[in-house]
DNA sequence: GCATGATTTAATGTATGCGTTAGATCTGTG
DNA sequence: CACAGATCTAACGCATACATTAAATCATGC
């Protein structure tokens, strides 16, 4: 590969894939030097990235004590969950209302199918994977950039909370038929259905997951 | 003051100023070192800033040829508002069910007094600040801070294009209205009308200023 | 013991220098 | 004149050095 990318770009995404697997602790403070000696390079990358996470909502910088691991609430929780629900059913009025073909719809059809799949061989990993897949499309069906970036923030924000809370909920069976009812909605161009439907969606998944934190004692995650 | 800010901060906002009152015009180019001359600094705090300013969506990164001023079009700002749109409806909708009192609202009240004063002026600039104190009150109100956080990403965005275009519309008697009325629903806790109020008048806000741009043959700004 | 001011420590904020390399310019050829 | 390759230029990416200063530690008087 040609583009060798900058280290200031492997610091931003080494440092992500650190928060996501929680080997950074939720609450935890990290010094420049300590990260720089973590990811054999100098302090400047490394504060460069540390910004750039921190206006991804991933850490909060204090002054002095290094960067904070943010850590997710169940009140953050409802916020980004209220905000995914929002824009998404905008995001599946817009597709709807863009009358796409069978053809343009393959992909969201695909990732139905390996949820699926999954669900058959109890493969929760891989169901999770289908699933974010599937949101991921919708959104971008809804041609609203702005809309992608912001849906892609927030789900980085409870990524840790959704992968902990993963084997915890029973059998998402209903996801499965919600999703495949949307894609249905969307087919057939009814934009105020497509809207009621994953908003509905959207709500009850939001209820399910703060259900658990709340059940497991889970305060911060 | 004892709040010494650092030059990264100084430098975030200098920019921001700049870019808001178009002093770095939309779509010019801007190296290192030629910002860092202009605010007298070295390079290091201005790469900071930039890096900063790229992740609020004002400037992209353009290697070896500097920061790119980010140009809205009108598909941009189509996005931008939907998004507006559906954040802030949500946030009235929760405003709403909070049961403020008047004393909570007072604030709200006061941005509407000062948008008809500022009408009764013909003073646009001033009418336009209200105009803002009252969506962010509003927003306030609902109690979600990444609704603030992202809406206030979102007003950044377009700052350039509403204050081009506000002496350009017609006296906007309507919107006081609407702001009274929406005000109204949320004094009396009926958070269905408090969204759909929002929701058009946001929407007719949309329209009002994309038919400006149109009109006015400005494809960016 | 405890509070308060002095001292120390170390993390940060910033400037600087330099190697690297993307673009720009130049040069010679078909 | 157009174009490919060589050369040059300068913007950038990064490491490093150092001054600053917040926090921690210590010393001292009550």
């Amino acid at each position: 590969m040609s583009t060798t990318q900058s280290n200031t770009q492997r610091a931003v995404s080494e440092l992500r894939r650190m928060i996501f697997d929680a080997e950074l602790s939720p609450g935890s403070d990290h010094l420049e030097t300590e990260l720089a000696d973590m990811l054999g390079m100098s302090r400047t990358p490394i504060r460069e990235a540390i910004l750039v996470l921190a206006e991804q909502g991933l850490v909060v910088l204090r002054p002095r004590r290094g960067m904070r691991v943010m850590a997710i609430s169940v009140e953050d929780m409802r916020d980004i969950y209220d905000v995914l629900t929002e824009l998404e059913s905008l995001a599946a009025e817009n597709a709807a209302l863009q009358r796409y073909s069978l053809q343009d719809l393959s992909v969201m059809y695909e990732t139905i199918e390996a949820m699926d799949a999954a669900l058959a061989k109890d493969d929760r990993i891989a169901w999770a994977r289908a699933d974010n897949a599937f949101h991921k499309e919708l959104v971008r069906l809804g041609k609203n950039a702005r809309i992608e970036m912001i849906a892609t923030m927030m789900e980085d924000q409870v990524r840790r909370a959704k992968s902990i809370t993963l084997h915890m909920r029973p059998t998402p069976l209903k996801s499965n038929r919600d999703h495949r009812e949307l894609l249905t909605a969307i087919q057939a161009g009814d934009p105020i259905k497509a809207r009621e439907l994953h908003h509905a969606h959207r709500r009850g998944a939001r209820n399910v997951l703060i259900e658990l934190l709340v059940r497991h004692g889970l305060k911060r995650v």
